[in-house]
DNA sequence: GCTGCTTGTGAGTGTTCAATCACTTACATG
DNA sequence: CATGTAAGTGATTGAACACTCACAAGCAGC
């Protein structure tokens, strides 16, 4: 009763299928409370042929920490692309606007939301202060804004993040509207 | 070679204890990455004992994060005494300077951090959902600022938990002193 | 003293999970 | 077909940990 085997593939093509459902897994309990076998089990491989693929579990989720950052990066330069030549500020609202978009994703958000709760792991943290360094640098050079409004900027990120692992949206209640006021809602589809 | 026997206490008065030891060791590894046995260890009580106070790990947990945000509200509750009758952005802003002074507590921070990555735990969203609405009603109804003040006060807040987690203060880097631009500085203290 | 209630613990139990290893299966090349 | 190499797995191990329970030790009232 196992599972027809597979397709065979080389090991570079498997991880990065196995570090696209990394990212999904660990969103949704964390680094800790996330067994490898979750992950191994999302990519259709072993757990034992995880931990070949990967130095360890963590290694496991520090590639999917930078593959993360790499899609982020990716949405704020495109959102820049497309405001290009507007003034400073719009560039970093349109950006800001791009970034809520990612509400309705959840991973991307929420694993940054566990990456920074398990920071007390050295490799964990430095990860973090790399994707940030490059996150922070890339808005600041793609808007031009100056540092208050970039420090606004990534604030306004962080809410998204509690709003999003907090569950607050459509939230009726007053204080939960004041908190994802103007954010992007998630899901309304069709639209 | 066991421990001197403690001074009797009541159960109530031990429970109290317990919380406020608890608050300070979640706060290092978060919910998931730390045995109730650390908890019991520094309360200097047996590990049997704490899940006989609290109603197993996750009691254990939600009072800590209960007496959190009880401190958090009292902090932000003082900081507004102390500027009554001043403007509402001044209020909001002396309550956003009084909470940015917690960076030098950590534990408090910390806490909500790893309350925010756990809060798939459905007792733990609840719990968190209840802080942030008693944080929010506090910031507008003492402070009387509009809605987006109150928002950007709160994103300000989330900032400060980035800054603490991912250990962002005193970092030479360009992009680090952006985002730390304004807040507090923790260990100043004795040279 | 004795009795009964509360505080507190030592010694377990069962489970979960990271990590390893010996092994098998597919494919490429001669 | 033979043979080497890389992909992939089942079985297992060892440790950590949440939680339990039978029991001990202190303190009240008699």
């Amino acid at each position: 009763m196992t599972a027809p085997p597979l397709p065979r593939s080389t090991a570079d093509a498997r991880r990065a299928t196995v570090v696209a459902r990394a990212v999904t897994v660990f969103a949704r309990h964390g680094y800790w409370a996330t067994p490898v076998a979750d992950v191994a089990a999302a990519a259709k491989i072993s757990p034992a042929y995880v931990f070949r693929l990967f130095d360890g579990k963590l290694g496991l989720f520090l590639a999917a920490l930078e593959h993360c950052f790499t899609r982020i990066l990716a949405t704020l330069d495109e959102s820049a692309d497309r405001s290009a030549g507007e003034a400073p500020a719009v560039v970093l609202e349109r950006m800001g606007d791009a970034y809520a978009q990612l509400i309705a994703d959840r991973d991307l958000l929420l694993l940054q939301v566990h990456a920074l709760s398990a920071a007390d792991v050295p490799e964990i943290a430095e990860a973090l202060r790399g994707g940030y360094a490059r996150v922070v640098t890339l808005a600041k050079e793609r808007s031009g804004a100056p540092d208050p409004a970039v420090q606004q900027f990534i604030a306004l990120g962080q809410l998204c993040h509690l709003i999003v692992a907090a569950g607050l949206q459509g939230l009726p209640a007053g204080w939960a509207q004041l908190l994802t006021a103007g954010m992007a809602h998630p899901d309304r589809g069709g639209g």
